[in-house]
DNA sequence: TAATGTGAATCGTTTCACAGCG
DNA sequence: CGCTGTGAAACGATTCACATTA
């Protein structure tokens, strides 16, 4: 098990060194041919100092005095992270947030490709429009495992999550993206991540809370 | 502005605190009448020590030796971060996401009142079927500020996402739920919460990739 | 001169370890 | 004795400050 430097990158540096790597495809097609590190900043919210220490976990690829060259910065990144890697993708829950998801067309423009969907009720699958391949959800674990899928995005009901998280899990799936608000029991190795809606308004309604109180 | 003892309270505490409630208000449907510290963080997948810090940011609530008593824990929670405030809450963007939110019961049970829905398709607005308030997104600022609504979830498309959020800003809008995935430039003392699909995904992938390569 | 790259200092959060209490 | 509550230590990320280089 080699020691692998990029591991030792912070997790917030990721996190950011992939918003660069997205505003760089802007850059691009707005024909930008070089960004320095506080302009990259400036827009997406960050310290200079900050992206360039999270460029720098890299290696060097700026030029002293004249900013990074847009493509080359761009190469560099999605070198280093791999991000040319295309990734077997599932939707569970075909609801409108499911349904939204299997017609995000940026997830497949960033090589996740989306080769099934899947809902308890079967008569929705017939009511879908799309080109995708659709199962019942008693199918998950065969079908993953059948597909060899990575990714499971999970976009049912809360009480159905932890039931169709292990059903992914027994198929093999590498990394869950939750859409529900409960916690997942991981099985091994999985990696989840969660996105939380309700969750985000109670914070920021939190947030704000105490802004207000602070004030008065 | 007297310093507010809560508004020192980290970010990552508060969020877990908010998890902390919701996973209360299910142990008190469920009729638990008390919990420790390490049953909490065990569910959820913290350290028990984190949420005793966490719940201690709060003052003291606990028994010694016996753990917290749901009903108690939870009051104490919800009154220390008055999570019964009311906010009106407004949508914009009325595709698959979009609509999705706008039918999130969730939010209503948590105290977040949708009040509108925008959309700048006029024709979409007469095929939604919903009791709530459709307008053209030509009003969202006029809404905004005649009904008082104080946050705002953009749903849009990348490329109209400034525009939604400036609309909301000059309506006098205090909090942003971003779904687009781009970085929005905020006046004075708005807050925004960003909850980025595309992002996530790639963050995973590479997670896994990183896994994957140490292994190798 | 302008901007990168990077050790060192700082800051904030988590973890530890144990005193305090029922 | 078990579990809470909390200072103190450890850890990790950000920010600083500056040497480096085209």
């Amino acid at each position: 098990m080699p020691k692998n430097k990029k591991n030792d990158i912070p997790l917030p540096s990721l996190s950011r060194l992939l918003s660069v790597y997205r505003l760089l495809e802007q850059l691009e097609r707005d024909n930008e041919s070089s960004v320095s590190s506080s302009q990259l900043g400036k827009i997406l919210g960050y310290k200079a100092d900050s992206i360039r220490k999270d460029i720098s976990y890299l290696g060097e690829v700026g030029n002293f005095g004249g900013g990074y060259e847009v493509q080359k910065l761009k190469t560099h990144i999605s070198g280093n992270l791999e991000l040319d890697k295309k990734r077997k993708t599932c939707v569970v829950g075909l609801g409108r947030l499911g349904t939204a998801i299997l017609n995000y067309d940026d997830l497949l423009r960033n090589g996740f490709i989306v080769v099934a969907g899947f809902d308890s009720n079967i008569n929705r699958l017939e009511t879908i429009k799309t080109s995708l391949e659709l199962f019942p959800a008693y199918e998950i674990t065969e079908t993953v495992r059948k597909k060899g899928i990575e990714i499971g995005v999970i976009a049912v009901p809360a009480m159905a999550a932890q039931e169709t998280a292990d059903r992914l899990m027994n198929g093999g799936i590498k990394g869950i993206i939750n859409f529900s608000p409960v916690a997942i029991k991981l099985k091994n190795s999985v990696m989840i991540r969660n996105i939380d809606l309700l969750g985000e308004c109670m914070l920021l309604s939190t947030l704000l809370t105490f802004e207000e109180n602070s004030v008065k």
